[in-house]
DNA sequence: GTGGGTGCAAACTATTTGCACGCAC
DNA sequence: GTGCGTGCAAATAGTTTGCACCCAC
C-alpha cells in the first residue's frame, strides 16, 4: 500500500512514489475537468502554472497514474489518446466531427459480459461501449 | 455509381477508380481472412505475391477502400489500426495480451442508440462495443 | 494518351526513452 | 543523502505525403 502525500487527492497505492509539483498539477488539471483531454491539452494547461514542465513528464505521469489506477486512459476511436479522471466503469460519446469525448449517464451492465461468455472462447474481462455522434456545438455549426 | 472491374469482389461505388493488381491483391488478402490484420501484416502478405508493393500503397488503398465502404477500419483499443473485410455492423473481442481482434457472434441492437438519445444532447449515429479478454491461445500460455 | 496509382523516400504525429541533474522523502 | 522524477533532446512507431514514373482505362 503506497502513500502519495501532499494533499492526497488520491487513493494510496504503490510504494515509494513521490508527489512532485508536476505530478500534482497534472492530476489536478485532469480532475478539474471537464472532459477528457489529450496529453498535450493537459501539457498546455499545466504549463500555464509550471512553465518548465515538459511533455515527456506529462506522458510519464499519465502512465504512472494510470498504472496506479488513479486515472484512466480512454481508448477512443480517434488517433490521440485521451485521459479520464473517472476510474469507475462508464461509457463515452465521441463527436465524430471535433473528436470531443464526454461521459454518458448510463449505467454499464455487467450482464453484457456474462451474456457473451458462451459465445466466445475468450475469457472476458471487460467491455467498452462508445457512442458516436455529433455534439451540440458541431450540430449548430453544420446547420449554418 | 462507380465500377471497379477485373473480378469485381466489390459493390460498385465511386467514379473512375482503377482496379490495379495491388488494389486487387490487398482486397483479396483482407477478404481471405481470417481476423483483422494491421496494415503491415497485410503489407507482408501482399508482398509475398507482389514483392514490389510499398507500404504507402497499402495504406492508400486501405483508405480508399474504406472510403468506398468496401472494407472498414477497426477502431480498436490497441495502438495500431486494424482492418475488417466485413462491412455490416458487428462487435469485436480483443485479446488484452496479444492484441488479436475477432468477431463476436452477437447481433448489434439499434435499440441501444435509441435508448441513449434522451440522455445526451448528441445526435447519435452509431456505437461501438468492444469486449476485452484473453484469447484461448494466450490463456493456454499463461497457465504453463 | 490521360490521369489515377505506384514505389520510394522524406515528412509528420503521437508517444517513448536516455541521460545528467534536481528535489521529495 | 538516495533514488525517483524532471527537462531536454533524440529516438521510435505508425501513418501520411511529394514526386516522378507507370499502367488501367
Amino acid at each position: 500500500m503506497v502513500t502519495i502525500t501532499r494533499k492526497a487527492y488520491v487513493p494510496p497505492l504503490a510504494p515509494s512514489l513521490r508527489m512532485t509539483r508536476q505530478r500534482q498539477m497534472i492530476l489536478q488539471e485532469l480532475q478539474r475537468g471537464p472532459g477528457h483531454p489529450t496529453a498535450d491539452e493537459l501539457f498546455a494547461r499545466v504549463r500555464r502554472r509550471l512553465p518548465r514542465t515538459s511533455l515527456g513528464t506529462v506522458y510519464r505521469n499519465l502512465d504512472t497514474l494510470a498504472d496506479l489506477g488513479v486515472i484512466r486512459k480512454v481508448e477512443s476511436g480517434g488517433a490521440q489518446r485521451r485521459f479520464d479522471a473517472r476510474v469507475d466503469d462508464h461509457y463515452h460519446v465521441r463527436c465524430a466531427v471535433c473528436g470531443r469525448v464526454e461521459d454518458v449517464a448510463v449505467r454499464p451492465s455487467p450482464g453484457v459480459e456474462r451474456a457473451l461468455q458462451p459465445v466466445t472462447n475468450y475469457e472476458i474481462t471487460g467491455h467498452r461501449l462508445e457512442f458516436v455522434g455529433r455534439c451540440p456545438r458541431c450540430r449548430r455549426q453544420a446547420s449554418r
